[in-house]
DNA sequence: AAAATTTACTAAACAGTGTTTAGTAAATAA
DNA sequence: TTATTTACTAAACACTGTTTAGTAAATTTT
């Protein structure tokens, strides 16, 4: 009978259509600044629908950050052509920052934002294979006989923790002792020094 | 005339008194936890008072991180009579994400979250100070031959973003693929990382 | 075709939030 | 003693996330 099929593909439909207006009302307003009524006004349906696909609002925005996530894998993908593990390892730092300051309301989401990761698990697959592919490319560096001694999960820890910390200390607004164009030198001259060390180790 | 300087001290007794209040809340609920009403209930005032002595709530809870930088300058001073400069270097380091496991309401208010930074010019002189003990450490090192050809600025930056990536990704809860103890490990083992390129560096 | 049931949806309420306004009672000054 | 300033607050405003009770339409059963 296409009657419970036609239900579930409507159900899906307005499923979607939360998603697109959080996602797009979110990204101009961020997360408090995103209410499920605004969310239910833009789509032309009362709060209580909103209810209906989604547990609380930070369910909600954890779907979303499930689409963040796609689209970050995706910018590390674009750059896994690169041959060298090292040179490749460069460009990821590089595509990393880009990521953040291009999708400051995605990335706040992944990596900052509090609340939507209560979401009981937060294991999303892009996440994971973003994950993976960093620890695959300090292996590889380790296996060409780059950081000698080092363990690659540390390694890759490490570099992470250090493009995490420029790009969150950025979005949270910590670095306004310089102004705009300081800051992107500061910012690339603090890569370039993780890249040298990292070359020279 | 002593009335207006005991109003003057009544005035100033009673903006501690919020402050405190609202800082021991804070610690307990974090910012978005911590509502002006409930402050007000625990000083036994009107929450229409604390407007009296903050324009809103960011401001007083900018007053409370002048607090945080206080403490947090304390844990780095601490370390200040490590006489070499790279283990002292390495020494602040462990300081820092000691400080922010320790206090990490405090540490939120400081460096991760955005609203009570918007009190115009968030300029705190602890958190000035630490940033210049931190660059003066750094130029120590490279005075003593260390971190050959790099810039100190760009070198501090380096640092601090890699340690505040590590106490950042652990207090907004994104490093829940590791349990407890291998979180411990896994942190110290990318800090020692760090320490290791450093000193080869 | 009529009756029963399920589904999709919403109006209204609950309990909270930050913040402002208008007003009061007490302390001080004239 | 009267006038004025000060310190404070009750109540309201415009929001927030979320829940509940109820309705109208679609669907299934009789």
């Amino acid at each position: 009978m296409g009657i419970a099929e036609r239900k579930e593909r409507e159900r899906v439909e307005l499923r979607d259509k939360i998603i697109s207006a959080a996602s797009q009302l979110f990204v101009q307003h961020g997360f408090e600044g995103t209410s499920i009524r605004m969310i239910a006004k833009h789509i032309e349906y009362s709060p209580a629908t909103i209810y209906l696909h989604f547990k609380d609002k930070n369910e909600l925005f954890f779907a979303i950050s499930e689409r963040a996530f796609q689209e970050f894998f995706k910018s590390l993908s674009k750059v896994q052509n690169v041959e060298d593990p090292m040179e490749r390892l460069q460009a990821m730092g590089h595509a990393y920052l880009e990521f953040a300051n291009d999708n400051p309301a995605y990335y706040d989401l992944m990596f900052v934002l509090r609340a939507p990761m209560e979401a009981d698990d937060q294991d999303v697959w892009s996440g994971r294979m973003s994950h993976k592919i960093q620890i695959d490319t300090v292996s590889k560096c380790i296996e060409k006989g780059h950081f000698k001694g080092k363990d690659p999960h540390a390694t890759a820890m490490m570099i992470w923790s250090c493009v995490h910390g420029m790009a969150s200390l950025r979005l949270c607004n910590r670095l306004t002792m310089y102004d705009d164009k300081q800051l992107e030198t500061t910012v690339n001259g603090s890569l370039d020094v993780l890249n040298q060390i990292l070359s020279e180790s």
